[in-house]
DNA sequence: ATCATTGTATTAAGCTCTTAGTACAACAGT
DNA sequence: ACTGTTGTACTAAGAGCTTAATACAATGAT
């Protein structure tokens, strides 16, 4: 997954959730090094200082550890992950919940949009 | 539902969406008269340029209509509402399905996530 | 006719975000 | 010892968002 960002929000708030992302699916597992500060930035197409504000944000999180001058490397606290997983998950569907709600659904109608929009997809992918 | 707005996004783009629920769920009816500028952004502690932006965008998108100097008005078509209603619903799901689906789970374990959710929510609105 | 209200427009200031450019100390590899 | 890479810091500029403060023409109510 190419990164995918957005002028109507902060950049640096739209790659510490990717980075995040790519966290806690194992595209960057516990413990390993992250690419420089640089690479990412050219990697996404972003400035260094965008990156890097988007680094210290998940240092202050404790997801991420940087050793000065040999890298940044994600932390090695699996639990951590697995914690962040369940709670971008958990976020996430709440606010599903409650936007869709908003909008005058019950949660039964929710979930019936979402398996409808679900075969939907799956058609869409079989066709291709 | 009072208004709510976050930093972390222009205000009028909020607002944009806030009204156009207020419209799909009918507190402010089809054909029906707004409050003011002005009031609207007393009302949300918005300054009244920045409302009147937000009202701008809603009457490009045919939602709104102003009549320059009686007021502004809810669009009398009921389907171009129902259509909004739809949309925006289609749009939730979508967007909740690609992102539950990036951070690793299936559809299906979405489904269960969203109804433990849907219970936990009940369980708190039972014991408010 | 008068006056308040309507939508609309304009200018200025302050703020955040982003980019660009530069710089520095600490370490790794050679 | 030297060189390149590392994270980090700083300044400057431009863009968008928000607020504040006015201003104006058109209309409705009185």
């Amino acid at each position: 997954m190419a990164w995918e960002l957005s002028a109507q929000r902060p950049i640096w708030s739209q790659l510490v959730e990717q980075i995040q992302l790519r966290i806690v699916t194992g595209r960057y597992p516990a413990g390993s090094r992250l690419p420089s500060v640089r690479e990412l930035a050219a990697d996404a197409s972003v400035n260094p200082n965008t990156m890097q504000r988007a680094l210290s944000q998940l240092e202050a999180d404790g997801l991420v550890c940087s050793q000065r001058t040999s890298g940044r490397f994600v932390t090695e606290q699996e639990e951590t992950i697995m914690e962040l997983k369940k709670t971008l998950a958990k976020n996430l569907v709440r606010d599903f919940l409650t936007r869709i709600e908003a909008l005058g659904y019950t949660a039964k109608e929710a979930a019936q949009l979402l398996e409808a929009e679900d075969a939907a997809q799956f058609r869409t992918k079989e066709d291709a």
